[in-house]
RNA sequence: UCCCUAGUAGCUCAGUUGGUUAGAGCGGCGGACUGUUAAUCCGUAGGUCGUAGGUUCAAGUCCUACCUGGGGAGCCA
């Protein structure tokens, strides 16, 4: 008998249909004569209710059947007597196929806090909550490559290990193969990492953007979507050391089109969730609603539907950072001393001040442009004003900056000087130049953030509880 | 890295101004129950109170240091 995923038996099993089925079992429960057990094979968050005749199987299987406990069942399928379920398998044989002792299995029948379940990231898998989380994490980027390849972008695969750390997107991990107790030392003292397995220093990339732009300026379009790694000693429910980003990279787009593209990306996004992972969403909503009604009334979010599809349904409120800073300082926050830090033109936005614009007046996903040239990184377009650059940063509520991008410099002088003034070198960043050189055009591009957008979508709060294993600064574990 | 906060049974927590044998719910185990939905009911086992010092006649409770978790800030996606 062909094993069946419980998902298909939901689905389209038919009452008298004979199937196996196989899975983890979440609880049984029942009284002397029969036993109920829920099994989960993963398939879907719903679970396939298995009825057990206790006097058509001996005590001691039974006995074994415990929460966490892996069992192949065979049986015919019923119309289900119980409410709660419509189809259920009647089993006529049930094999162990993996015991979990009762009395050691972490998991148990009841509700567990995200804290414990990080410390148990192998198990936590077998939970609803991050069945749902990693369901729709899959489902998530599966649509990334769906919108960009009906778009015609080419997915590129940028290098993991780099040698060039010019972005200066933050502090790096080194990539070494040199014996860290006695490192080959140069005349005058200092690591010689020219004996190192590349030649040079090299680190693990912090960005695929510098790349992109190169594949960009050839294919047309490109993005990336892989790993990244930062080693800022970070310790946020919205940072990891390790995650993963996805970076388009547009010949022939400016900063309205990049907009335009980031929107509609994201509404793509959330469109597919709803299409595609509407059962995992409901759990994750209820779940969302029993945590809020420990909150008063006014702290109380949205319903997580509800919120996406209002997301899906509004424009994004498109500003310059000057009409930022000018809603800012005529806020009541600012006016009755609020915010802790100081808001004026020319300084960087800080979360509370982000938090305002997205969560208090304009209470919708808003994308802020135009950024001074002084917080901004150097290859970002020089506006005519000589004050800004083109960036734009979507900040969405909950999460803040979820993407960051820029129309990028493509004039030769303007960039070569800028990074003067900022002290990047320009004899090692030749080839990035160099498409300065040879047939540039205006070209644009984004990073978004992908665990950021996973907590967005889950509704989740910590960005640990959204990737599988997370790497954060003193933790490393599994 | 800074600020705040917590660490007591497998899990979630209570534990009064320091005072006798440290409690509950859930989970586990045993039993009861003709179909349950986090089943219900009865019973039962389970603790070096994060670690190391210190104060005291006496420390889960007070002090110091460290470790770990959580929240916030900075940095950013």
């Amino acid at each position: 008998m062909a094993r069946l995923k419980i998902k298909n038996i939901l689905q389209q099993g038919k009452p008298g249909e004979k199937v196996t089925a196989k899975g983890w079992v979440r609880t049984k429960r029942g009284s002397k004569n029969v036993n109920f057990i829920a099994l989960n094979d993963g398939s879907t968050i719903l679970n396939l209710q298995i009825v057990a005749d206790v006097a058509n199987f001996n005590e001691e299987l039974l006995r074994d059947v415990t929460s966490g406990a892996a069992i192949s069942v065979l049986g015919e399928l019923a119309e289900s007597a119980g409410s709660g379920q419509n189809i259920e398998l009647i089993a006529n044989e049930i094999e162990i196929l993996g015991k979990a002792d009762p009395e050691k299995y972490p998991i148990q029948p009841k509700k567990h806090s995200l804290e414990f379940l990080r410390e148990n990231a192998h198990l936590r898998f077998r939970t609803n909550t991050f069945g749902a989380i990693f369901r729709i994490r899959h489902a998530m980027a599966f649509a990334v490559h769906n919108y960009f390849n009906n778009k015609g972008f080419n997915y590129l695969h940028t290098p993991i290990v780099t040698a060039s750390d010019a972005e200066g997107a933050g502090q790096m991990f080194r990539v070494s193969t040199l014996d860290p107790e006695n490192p080959p030392l140069t005349e005058k003292g200092r690591i010689d990492y020219s004996q190192d397995f590349f030649g040079k220093a090299t680190n693990l990339t912090v960005s695929g953007q510098l790349e992109g732009e190169l594949g960009a300026m050839a294919l047309g379009e490109i993005y990336t979507f892989g790993p990244t790694f930062r080693a800022e000693n970070s310790n946020t429910t919205r940072h990891l050391a390790e995650f993963w980003m996805i970076e388009p990279e547009m010949a022939f787009y400016d900063l309205k089109d990049n907009m335009d593209l980031a929107e509609e990306f994201l509404k793509s996004l959330i469109q597919y969730a709803l299409d595609n992972c509407m059962d995992d969403l409901q759990f994750l909503a209820g779940r969302l609603q029993q945590e809020e009604k420990n909150k008063p009334q006014d702290q109380r979010s949205m319903d997580l539907i509800e919120k996406l599809k209002f997301v899906l349904n509004n424009d994004f409120i498109r500003i310059t950072y000057t009409e930022a800073i000018d809603i800012l300082r005529n806020s009541k926050p600012f006016k009755k001393k609020k915010f802790q830090f100081h808001v004026e033109w020319g300084v960087d936005l800080q979360s509370e001040h982000e938090r305002y614009l997205v969560e208090k007046h304009f209470n919708c996903p808003v994308i802020l442009t135009d950024y001074p040239k002084g917080i901004k990184a150097f290859y970002m377009k020089q506006n005519d004003d000589g004050k800004t650059v083109g960036a734009m940063d979507v900040l969405f509520p909950q999460i803040g900056e979820i993407i960051g991008g820029s129309q990028r410099e493509e004039n030769l002088e303007k960039l070569e000087t800028r990074m003067n003034e900022m002290n990047i070198p320009t004899d090692e960043m030749w080839w990035y130049l160099d498409t300065r050189r040879f047939g540039s055009v205006e070209h644009s591009g984004f990073g978004l953030g992908f665990e950021r957008f996973i907590l967005f979508v889950t509704g989740m709060g910590n960005i640990r509880d959204v990737i599988a294993f997370p790497r954060t600064p003193k933790s490393a574990e599994f």
